[in-house]
DNA sequence: ACCTTTCCATACGCTACCGTATGGTATAAG
DNA sequence: CTTATACCATACGGTAGCGTATGGAAAGGT
């Protein structure tokens, strides 16, 4: 039968295409016969990329991992901002990356995070993913010259802040900017070696 | 064919069931012929109780609505605690409510947030326990000396915190009761009008 | 011109779950 | 003892999604 004019699907069509519906509908959203209807093309096309949904999704999920870690961290470094500035750049950076951009953007994440307390390797992606951004964003604090454990203490109660802002954004109560800032100046207001400022 | 010999089945039973699964498998777990074979029965049972799927998940939003508003701040109020000693006490509970109780314990509330995102009545119910939760956290720190509008921003980071912690503490990566401690430290050490201490 | 590889379409059987229909049994009320 | 009601079992038809099998069509190498 008549074979697709345009040019064939690569396994990275579907996958973002999957990241549309995860954020959507959660994991649970993520079924082959479905994306098949959305790529206007068949579940024949799907079981040839991939072996089957479940290592499908598990691919979805080594993608995002990497995605995840790296961006935010090389667009932080990137700047020429030093100490306690690349943390008011990570705030406005995180704050911002709403809805858009490729890979699910920021909805997709609260859909991973629900994944992980139903799925094994979901659960030690996210483990990876989060301590990884725990030990940046503690480098920042030290680099803001707080001591490493305290450092550390600041690192976890932001991260979590900006986990709890993820979580609360859908339903517009809060304004993710404004609280992410406000978080930072109550963290950053009680060194214990006040150096400039 | 044979009655059940111990006692007839309460929507009640269905519904706290029905929670564990929530809590463990997500929204898309709650199934009626599921739920029948856990309970011993047949969905028989279920469809005489309840209308379809969609109107029991419903019902249990409704509950989990009065639970999840009423319960903790009763507890609270009914201590003898007062001004920034509730929100200690408040710290603590919410820090040590994990998996036991039923309606789910702290595992459920994830799995609900996440409904909340694919689900229109399951959102509004999330927003009014939220708005709920945080006027009463409001009233804590105003309690605590706070003038209002600080006192809003406070019980949002508080409540984001929370909301952070409870996410990533399936993870064991972060001890919650510890930061939620220091969180609250945080919270008041900088008092505008400090009073005493 | 033929063959191989890449990519997709279609058809098939299977399972899980839905919701309905219908009837059966226990228990209480009379 | 009858009758009604509350509660459950079973069977049925329907849909959605899975994974497989098999057969093309398109495009490039030789």
């Amino acid at each position: 039968m008549p074979r697709k004019t345009s040019s064939p699907l690569t396994s990275d069509d579907w996958i973002k295409a999957a990241f549309r519906n995860l954020a959507e509908g959660g994991v649970s959203a993520i079924k082959a016969e479905v994306l098949a209807k959305q790529l206007k093309t068949t579940k024949g096309s799907f079981y040839w990329h991939f072996k089957d949904v479940s290592t499908f999704r598990h691919s979805m999920l080594k993608l995002w991992e990497t995605e995840a870690t790296a961006r935010i961290m090389k667009t932080v470094m990137s700047t020429s901002a030093e100490g306690s500035q690349r943390l008011h750049i990570l705030s406005q950076i995180i704050s911002q990356m709403n809805t858009t951009n490729d890979y699910g953007g920021s909805r997709a994440e609260p859909a991973i995070r629900d994944w992980g307390r139903i799925d094994k390797l979901a659960e030690t992606a996210l483990r990876r993913v989060d301590e990884a951004r725990l030990e940046f964003v503690t480098g920042l604090f030290i680099d803001s010259d707080f001591p490493p454990p305290e450092a550390r203490m600041k690192a976890e109660l932001f991260y979590c802040c900006f986990i709890g802002l993820q979580a609360l954004a859908a339903n517009a109560l809060i304004d993710v900017s404004v609280r992410m800032n406000e978080m930072l100046q109550l963290l950053l207001s009680n060194k214990q070696t006040p150096v400039n400022l």
